[in-house]
DNA sequence: TGGCAAGCGGACGAGATCGTCCGTTTAGGC
DNA sequence: GCCTAAACGGACGATCTCGTCCGCTTGCCA
């Protein structure tokens, strides 16, 4: 790869980041090659689809929620490994400005090429949910998909209110404490039946468009 | 009005909420024009913008949001009323698919002609928040801010996966029973500074667009 | 240093949406 | 039944975005 191809290749992840962050995930594509100061060609030749500059534009993130579901499993503490694995991907989200966008947006695709790691990472949170429950630590009647439900849930407020990380902290905390074990509790409502189909838990999963329109 | 005029009127409305549930909230004017069998020209004569159109859509929804803070606060006790405040209004965002992207599309913005509405129901919400601590239900360090932050997640939640009521159920329970007073908790972040700003829980309030693009 | 292929970018055609214009239709009072 | 003004709706020009084409530039190897 030549040395021009790969500055422009990169001037263009900072600027597709940048326009995601101010414009949103549907910000037009031809902002984005002026924003890196190169021709729209250059950026179709670099990334073919919208869905592949998302991609690559939020890479690092995506394997830093894989990595941090690797670190959980690897805990000592089950329960500190949740923690910080919630506390990890909700700060991802609050940080980097465009991320959420792309995160719910992510979601609801499935891709087939990604079965066997987002598999993977459905045993993963269950052996996780699993052992921190036996350590008393997490609530009995808590599911892996709630895991889904709260970064879903956090996804959605940040992308609404991107200015305000207090309202994100706030909700990482209340909902910790509710998936704490305590004594006096009333039953949940039944799960839902969430996986983890998507959601950029893995290094590779994630990171493409659904068109809202037909 | 002539009858031909409201009831054309009807129809755009119902085919706005129908259009808006199935294409999301930036579905082609056109495509409701359609549904509802009418020209262009007649949907611009009755709602010569988007936010009209989505603010007529969604009027009973947010008339049944104002109506909830009242009951609320007539509630005999508060921390029922406001139990009754977040599933009302969780539910609405649950049942009528559209009405979560025109919640939250609204949220951000600010319309002065209803800052007396808006400022009411913050002085309300906030009346409310006090008698369910005074009350020994709601725990101390709960802030009105809070009710925000808990109804815009899990209005992001039902607007990323509106088919699934049951991660919206489990939100709702996991958050109610953070709310709960109770004798071991870990002290919470700084509460968000939000307000209620556009957030329909006035009669009047929300409803209008803010086009991420410039 | 010379040559060439990889890389570049402006321009362009296709397609979609917006909001308006204007000739036609129709409801409802007389 | 007639007449008028209100209401209708199809068509249209303007604007925007997409993705491609093609002539020009430039990095890199010999």
């Amino acid at each position: 790869m030549r040395s021009d191809a790969r500055r422009n290749r990169e001037r263009l992840l900072a600027a597709a980041r940048a326009v995601f962050a101010e414009h949103g995930i549907d910000a037009p594509m031809a902002t984005v090659a002026r924003r890196a100061g190169v021709g729209a060609a250059t950026l179709y030749r670099h990334f073919p689809t919208r869905e592949a500059l998302v991609r690559g534009a939020f890479a690092r993130q995506m394997e830093t929620c894989g990595r941090a579901l690797g670190d959980a499993l690897a805990a000592d503490d089950p329960w500190t490994g949740l923690t910080h694995l919630v506390e990890t991907v909700c700060a991802l989200q609050r940080e980097e400005r465009g991320f959420p966008a792309a995160f719910l947006d992510a979601f609801p695709e499935t891709r087939e090429e990604h079965a066997r790691s987002r598999e993977q990472a459905e045993r993963d949170v269950t052996a996780l949910v699993r052992r921190a429950q036996e350590s008393g630590a997490l609530r009995p009647d808590f599911h892996p998909s709630d895991l889904v439900v709260a970064l879903v849930a956090h996804c959605g407020l940040v992308a609404a209110l991107p200015d305000d990380p207090r309202a994100s902290r706030r909700l990482v905390a209340y909902l910790l404490q509710s998936f704490r074990a305590a004594p006096p509790t009333a039953p949940l409502p039944p799960p839902s039946g969430l996986t983890l189909r998507g959601l950029p838990l893995t290094p590779e999963g994630g990171g493409s468009r659904t068109p809202r329109r037909s």
